[in-house]
DNA sequence: TTGACAAAAGAACGAACGTTCTTTACAGTG
DNA sequence: CACTGTAAAGAACGTTCGTTCTTTTGTCAA
């Protein structure tokens, strides 16, 4: 027992969240509690909702704040054995989600304002950033010294380092063979580059 | 028109699908039609539902066989922007036209044979590799020169660019402060990088 | 064989939900 | 200035939902 009021996962809420979870795979949504009957083989709702307590104290799902059962991480962990290549410490294995969209959700924040822009040329390389990259960038017009920006500079998008000297905006490249840009009147800011993206051919 | 009681998908409903697609980003799941009236602003049902239904005829959402609304592939997809940064003018990336792509169907060829590694360290950054970047790695034995693989060295896992030297397989890293490895006996391969995912922080 | 407890079923209910239909506001057009 | 279509609001309704409480069934140990 951990608590008085919320039992211990027993080894058969672990069938109750396999059925759960091959349902996930299908329809990507946890059905209601009447659905989850069919799902689960049982007949009692009440019952139903006394699972799902059990997998949210056991932290397989939780709710958002409409009241909305959604699975939680752990939900989509794998089981070790999967990872059984090798047991070397340095770095783990994290198994790729259900099959979802992983990378989407880890790189996009909020997809309304977020663009995708293909990097051009090497002004960034020392930061990592290579031609045929794709930019995450995140449209505001605010950034903070230190941010990679893409702003507008002779009605071209550039890609930089916001940083500011004596007391004015400036941009600097990751490169020595570029010069820092030093803006007359404002700066433009398109946006803040959130992530990075890049594929190897194969 | 595209049909008579499924009116055509409307400017406005590119901001409806926005609004959705913002709220699915942080609670993953489509809520209610009262939620959803908050989520767009407006305050009749029945309005929320005709949106729902051209996002529907659209191919952005739909339905379980239990009613509930999902997201389907279309949801994900990512506007491109035609210009790359740094050439051309700043043509408006907000602009409807243009490409569109999902990002995991991008890195992800083969997605039960493909996992997600944490970089550690900084032997690939010459390579645009830095510690704290997620590796794409697709799983198999076999590798060209060139690539850069994951390989299990000492039972460790380690992300170096798979070289030959006098007819022997080398692992030379892309930092010249790290040693080449010229393991003795078979060179075990765990994967091969496929992608690069960062993300900077906020 | 009885007692005790966990697992499951069942009933009941108010609140929330999705749906349909009707009405209003408003912008554009002739 | 009326006509028309779209966008939205509002009301009304039957259904489904989640929840709570009570009852039955099954299992195991004393």
């Amino acid at each position: 027992m951990t608590d008085s009021n919320t039992p211990d996962f027993n080894p058969k809420d672990g069938e109750y969240l396999a059925k759960l979870q091959d349902y996930y795979a299908d329809w990507k949504s946890i059905p209601s509690y009447a659905k989850l009957c069919d799902v689960f083989g049982i007949a009692s709702k009440s019952w139903v909702k006394a699972i799902l307590m059990r997998l949210n104290a056991a932290g397989f799902i939780e709710r958002t704040p409409d009241g909305a059962w959604i699975p939680s991480r752990a939900f989509f962990a794998r089981p070790l054995a999967e990872s059984s290549v090798q047991a070397g410490m340095p770095v783990s294995v994290t198994a790729t989600q259900g099959e979802y969209f992983v990378i989407d959700e880890m790189l996009i924040d909020r997809p309304s304002e977020t663009t995708l822009i293909p990097v051009r040329g090497d002004s960034m390389i020392e930061a990592g950033i290579h031609d045929g990259d794709v930019a995450v960038v995140e449209k505001r017009n605010l950034a903070n010294v230190g941010d990679i920006v893409v702003a507008i500079v002779d009605n071209e998008f550039t890609l930089k380092t916001l940083d500011k000297e004596r007391g004015k905006y400036i941009l600097r490249p990751a490169n020595q063979a570029y010069p820092i840009i030093r803006p007359q009147g404002t700066l433009e800011i398109f946006g803040v580059m959130t992530g990075l993206i890049r594929k190897y051919r194969k």
